[in-house]
DNA sequence: CATCGAGTTCATTTTTTATTGAACTAAGCG
DNA sequence: CGCTTAGTTCAATAAAAAATGAACTCGATG
């Protein structure tokens, strides 16, 4: 965090700080890249929108990461952009409506990758059919982990209502 | 996957493969290593309990990356290792109690975590009182945070409950 | 009680992933 | 139109993470 802004006070900082942190561990905690839970992290702790030369500025990262980062944010509804009026320039900021982000995450990222799975299971017990006729107790485990598979699946819309 | 095992016939090798890949993507989900996923597939779709060697051969990884993978995979319940008689080596097989490996997943790896960000959301507010004398709108999106997190939180022991 | 070898450790290397920044696109403005 | 500049893209680079393998530990065995 290299630059200080002037009329930011020592408490502003350490917030401002602490907020980053929070949030690049906790977006690490789902796979994303450091910037975007440090872009979210001061729009978080920002009241007023924001520019992407100030984000750019205040946390020290490049153009392409707040440009990708902020895109990123977008597409989850973390973030939204605003222009006013005789500024060309778009203002980010945070989007709390947490229920929302959470959705658009379950569907843009987990629910992808979860029908892949189940693909890849059918072809498995395709496989094993084939192989032990039915019977085989490999097929008995295949067959436990479609029913926890499916267990899983059906918890996400359950946890989407619940949000 | 560079050796062939003998008697293994031609469908009992694509099973093995189907499994890895199966077993790869799901541990990279959860942040776990490759070969965490190679190991664990492996010994999914294999009967019989399997030295180490064995998996260095079959999944052609080293040595090291065996002995810690199959450290982990002990340490989240989802192998065991037995010792056979007139046999030095460790046998290792899958441990197939979902609901066992999860609880210890969530135990081990992510409640850590989450009350290391509890401490972090503490400070926060903290400063945020400081700083706004307790009613500033950042002081509200911190008591918002909180909720959430609290929620959150409750739900974990709520679904190990539910496996 | 010396040797063997199964399993662990961890510094080094490789692979993967994220970040950078220069070239580019395009929108606003005179 | 042509200039300026906000924002995007993506090949190159840097950073982070995982895999390797040689040195090691330690228990079993003759």
């Amino acid at each position: 965090m290299p630059e200080l802004i002037e009329h930011q006070s020592v408490d502003e900082k350490e917030l401002l700080e602490e907020s980053v942190d929070y949030f690049v561990s906790f977006v690490q905690m789902f796979g994303l890249q450091k910037s975007v839970g440090q872009i979210y992290g001061m729009l978080f702790v920002t009241e007023e929108p924001v520019t992407m030369d100030r984000i750019i500025s205040v946390l020290g990262i490049s153009k392409g990461s707040a440009s990708q980062g902020l895109a990123l944010l977008k597409s989850l509804g973390a973030v939204t952009s605003h222009s006013i009026e005789g500024d060309r320039r778009e203002h980010f900021e945070a989007d709390l409506n947490v229920s929302r982000i959470v959705t658009h995450f379950f569907e843009e990222r987990l629910t992808p990758r979860l029908s892949h799975g189940d693909q890849k299971l059918e072809r498995m017990l395709h496989l094993a059919d084939v192989e032990g006729k039915g019977s085989s107790p490999i097929m008995g485990r295949l067959l436990a982990l479609k029913k926890w598979q499916n267990r899983g699946r059906s918890l996400i819309p359950r946890l989407l209502k619940w949000l």
